[in-house]
DNA sequence: AATATCCTAGGATGATCGTCCTATTTTAAT
DNA sequence: ATTAAAATAGGACGATCATCCTAGGATATT
């Protein structure tokens, strides 16, 4: 393991602010003093505060197809690994719950902001998206698997946002339920219907 | 009707731009422009940015509030009701797609500024989940009925938050058919477990 | 040890923002 | 018509922000 550079320090600090505080909020003088670096050492790893974003998000990239890679490496199979998705919910549920979703407090920001980066912003979810879709695949829910994938992703958005506003825990983990029972009996449903039709 | 004051366009102007633009990337001077107003005419409306704000609020919880009462007026049934709930993702999904839902998105952002009417935007919120609560008991599914209102709730912002993410006005069609079905067989399966108890 | 490159510090700048003040015009009441 | 109140205009202020610049210190290579 590499040994931290201070671009590592400043782009991790701004990963954490951007989240509990939103982009826009978030100033230079508030990452510099987190990182306790002076403002002008800033300009000399970045130039811009775009630049700092697009960092933040190729990093918050990086650590969730590592996430999804580790859970592979785990040897979980299809099913558990779409477990182990809506299962997020209750793992982080203590910072969704304060600051809600870290995909879509960002994307939504960014789109009220007309922001360049706002589509880079929405890869996050596009690979989540692809790699759920690729699961129900797995699963043999071909015809269904995009459907499946984006259902997924709005709820777990949903249930984030609102527990966040109302401050809600327990809320999530009554959804977390729901969303287990919704994965059985789509799978249920799915493998009667191929039955039904072999 | 009134003739509007100056005061009324103000706050609808302000309504607009904090959706589109959020509330903190909206300037006083983006909000004069809108109204045709000078800079400082303001100040003798508003004292500070935090008192629009909560005009907005007020405004969108009195819109509402008599959207709701219309549909009672309209003399629709509970059930109807509650699908005219879901059907305003369809109905304003041009602006969902665009801007998100403005219930989440701005009580998302206040919650991130830490900002002290988030309570108050919460409201919002308060007001359709009583009200679908409502509904559900009157469907005779009292001992749900708050889970479904929440769910309902959720639901609705994770679709309007990954349409907008995907700009994706289909995906809402989709979901919107998802949640009558849900809806109907919810109520069905409440329905025979009741039977079941007599 | 010399030197070039990397890194850091902290102030300067211009723009924007929310807020405030004062002067002028419009409206309403007598 | 006179006068008090309401409404409007536009500039001033202090704070904050992103950005830029310059000077000095640390590090590494030779």
């Amino acid at each position: 393991m590499k040994n931290k550079t201070t671009r590592d320090h400043i782009v991790e600090a701004a990963d954490q602010l951007f989240y509990r505080q939103g982009f826009e909020h978030t100033s230079f003088s508030d990452i510099a003093e987190t990182v306790h670096i002076s403002r002008g050492n800033f300009y000399y790893h970045f130039k811009t505060k775009d630049e700092i974003l697009d960092a933040v998000i190729t990093l918050r990239i990086a650590n969730k197809k590592a996430m999804l890679d580790q859970w592979k490496l785990d040897g979980r199979q299809p099913l558990d690994r779409i477990r182990s998705f809506i299962h997020i919910l209750i793992a982080n549920r203590t910072d969704i719950k304060r600051y809600g979703c870290p995909l879509g407090t960002l994307s939504t920001e960014l789109s009220k902001l007309n922001h360049a980066s706002q589509a880079d912003a929405t890869k996050l979810f596009t690979l989540f998206r692809t790699w759920l879709r690729q699961q129900f695949i797995l699963l043999g829910l071909e015809k269904d698997a995009d459907t499946f994938a984006m259902h997924l992703l709005a709820r777990s958005q949903g249930v984030a946002t609102l527990a966040s506003a109302f401050d809600d825990e327990e809320f999530i983990n009554q959804e977390v339920d729901q969303m287990y029972h919704w994965l059985n009996s789509s799978i249920e449903t799915a493998a009667s219907e191929s039955s039904i039709h072999n």
